[in-house]
DNA sequence: CGCTTCTTTCAGAAATTTGTGAAGTTAAGG
DNA sequence: CCTTAACTTCACAAATTTCTGAAAGAAGCG
């Protein structure tokens, strides 16, 4: 690394995209939303239009279509309109994107309802029944603390990075 | 449903076990292996043969074999040998399985490495290092916050379980 | 020590998922 | 209005993943 300041060649940051996105992939992404967050996160200013994403990824202009669709219903970028033209460009909100990570409401939702389900199908009195009672209650725990933990986040980061935007 | 408790007809059983392997999926879990676990928790010994799996899920015994070794690997279930026959059982420890969701400490390491280069790639005072920073400082914040969190929950399920095993 | 019973490994068929090119759609700007 | 620049959708080819049958590998038990 000839420069230490601020060192942005290419490769170097192609490299970090790529690890980056392997891990979101073991993490259950689908590979092409994985390639597209990390490039957004490792871009300078947290946002790319659709043909810059598809230069640097090589990837044609329909995956990055899909990549961004799924990526915005998943709230963890959002489309900006340059009023004007008709270029979109594609940002990750700065910590939007990991308190959606967080946002698995939905999914701890869908996971209380079967468990409900699970009980009532095999009875509250046997034995699964009741192992699957535990397993509810303790989703129904979780569910909460994220909620007070991200708070806590919230003045973490206060104090420690000034809420910048 | 003509009997109120503990009614446990193959079909109900059967229809849960489907249901709730669909979330896990959803959840990126593989398929065989959220079949297997979901099949092992709606089980009143929480605890099946090979062979049980088999005939219940209609797969395998490699399928079988493959996904529990998985489901071993992430300490979701434990593998008990009735000792005598060479026969396994595969079990889900009560609570050991929730815990081990929990666990995901490797992955959040693993996030954390690859973020610290990032940072250094990028360097350390350009807007995407920055950026890259207070992520970095998320996931630690959160590292930790599961550890009090599982404590909490312990003590929570304690009062209101009794501490069953 | 060999027979039998269970589990694991492996190669390949089948199914699913993924990414592309090409056509389609929408709206800006002349 | 018509042209053009962008995004989106769709059908298909390619790559990957998944599951199986068959064979091989362990370990109890006579």
């Amino acid at each position: 690394m000839t420069d230490t300041s601020g060192a942005r060649d290419a490769e170097s940051v192609s490299k970090f995209v790529e690890s980056f996105a392997a891990q979101l992939v073991e993490a259950g992404m689908q590979r092409m939303p994985a390639r597209i967050f990390a490039a957004l996160l490792s871009s300078d200013e947290g946002a790319m239009t659709s043909v810059e994403l598809g230069e640097q990824l090589r990837i044609s202009p329909a995956a990055v279509s899909g990549g961004v669709r799924y990526l915005a219903q998943q709230h963890m970028v959002s489309r900006e309109r340059e009023p004007g033209s008709r270029r979109e460009r594609y940002r990750v909100q700065g910590n939007q994107w990991y308190e959606a990570l967080t946002n698995r409401e939905a999914v701890l939702k869908r996971w209380e309802a079967a468990l409900s389900e699970g009980v009532a199908s095999l009875g509250a009195e046997t034995p699964a029944g009741r192992r699957m009672t535990e397993t509810l209650a303790f989703f129904e725990f979780v569910d909460g603390e994220i909620v007070a933990m991200m708070e806590r986040w919230r003045v973490h980061r206060e104090t420690r990075f000034g809420g910048l935007t």
